[in-house]
This record gives C-alpha cells, structure tokens and sequence, in this order.
DNA sequence: TTGAGGTGTCAGCTTTGGCTGACAGGCAGC
DNA sequence: GCTGCCTGTCAGCCAAAGCTGACACCTCAA
C-alpha cells in the first residue's frame, strides 16, 4: 500500500487536488482532520459549524481528489458510522511541477450534448 | 529580491493560490509561460487557443495570486505591448502545511447587504 | 485615411459551485 | 412503541465562475 499520494501526479490529478484545496470550508476539513485525526461526519460537521449535506458534497470532492479516505464502519454499540480521514499527501508545487503536469491535461469534451446517437 | 513566493504563505494567499491554478486553462497558461519565457497577451492568447478577453480574465486571477506578472511595456516599435511572465514559486503540499494555512484564513462576511447602517 | 495589431472593458449569457431544508432508512436505548 | 443519532440523497435556490462578441482607444505602416 502507498499510503499516500504521489508527488508527481498527472495533469487532472493535480487539477483535481488543487481544486479540491482551494476552497475555504474543504481546506479546514483536511486541516482539522489532519490535527485532530479520523472523525465521523456528524461530528466533523458540528466541530466545522456548517450542515451535514454541504460536508457531505465537500466529502465527496476531497475523496474524488484522494486527499481523504471515507470508511464506513461498525461501532462498538453496531450503530454505522463513517469514518473519515486524511490521506497523506505531498506535493511540490513550482513552475517545473506545473509545466509537467500541464502536459498530461485530459481535456474531457463539454458536454457532447447527445451526439452519435 | 524576493523573486518567488514563500513557501509558507498565509491562509488566505494559500487559497487564493491552489483555486487559482485548479483550473485547466491558467493551469496551462502557467507552463506555457513557464516553458517558453515571458509573452504578450495577443501572442499568448493564440498560443493558448482561446480568446483575449478570456485570457485577461484569467490573467488577472493569476495575478491576484502573485503566480504571474505583467508589465506593459514599449515595444521598440513604439507600440504598448503587455509582457507577462511566471513569478516563481515553491509551494510544499502536505497535511501540515495545510493546518499551519488554515490558522489563518481570514473569513471574510458573505456580502453583508447594507446591515450597520 | 485606412488597416493591422496591440491594449483594455463592458453587457449578457450559460454553466458550475455552494448551500439549505426536507425526506427516508438503520440501529440502539428508554 | 417512540426518541435520538447516525447514515445517505434529493429538489431547489442563489451566487460566482467561465466564456463570447462587441466596443473604444492607441500607434505604426502603407
């Protein structure tokens, strides 16, 4: 197992990371998921201040980008709770990164709006 | 000289970074300028195959970031040319660099519509 | 004067993202 | 049973981002 994600990853890996971060309410959420370790939902969502449906929707974003792992667990009492927590990353961001990465850009076509039918 | 961007910047300058350059287009703008050296905007525009309008958006956003800069300069021809080129930066990407950045975002209100009148 | 090529900005559209309230289900414990 | 706390997802609203075409200005060269 890696454990954690590449420093060199491709074009829209990065353009998903770097989405992903840039953002106030998802870069608290690795914060205080780095600090404080794995939480669930619920009680990351209070800990944030903010609902549990907005935290959900940014989960989701976070794990798309693989910056957070979701697992979904048995507590002690059999109640299910999903666990959350940081995947650890490192990644050097400089303008030789940037220009590597931009060579790999997948650029996914618009929408093709119901086209070869 | 500073030359660069610290590599510990604020929250706020952390966020306005990465979502600047979570996107494909200034992404690409990014390595163009960073491979090729600096550019004018017309000249970059074609490069980059989108228009002028769009690309000074995105400039600007960039700019804000302090990932590039640009300086309108006198082409020898006498015509005023904007040149714009990348700022370097090094921006180390782990879970600890993200909780010493997210101690300090600044949350700035929402758009308080006219309240404290 | 006209044309080409540079600069910027604006109005207006479409799309995406952010956010909320409500709903439905599962499993304790009272 | 009912209550509480966890899970998820959906519809719908609103703000922001992305993008385009048109406009105005400047300077040089033909």
């Amino acid at each position: 197992m890696t454990g954690g994600t590449a420093p060199h990853p491709t074009g829209d890996e990065l353009l998903r990371i770097l989405a992903a971060l840039g953002n106030p309410h998802r870069l608290r959420i690795v914060a205080t998921l780095a600090e404080g370790g794995r939480d669930y939902v619920s009680s990351l969502a209070r800990r944030l201040g903010i609902g549990r449906p907005l935290l959900h929707m940014h989960l989701q974003r976070l794990e798309a980008a693989g910056l957070v792992t979701g697992s979904l667990e048995q507590a002690a009492d059999g109640k299910a709770v999903k666990y959350v927590e940081v995947t650890p990353f490192a990644i050097g961001l400089t303008p030789e990164a940037v220009v590597r990465a931009a060579a790999t850009i997948t650029q996914e076509e618009k929408h093709m709006k119901e086209s070869a039918k």
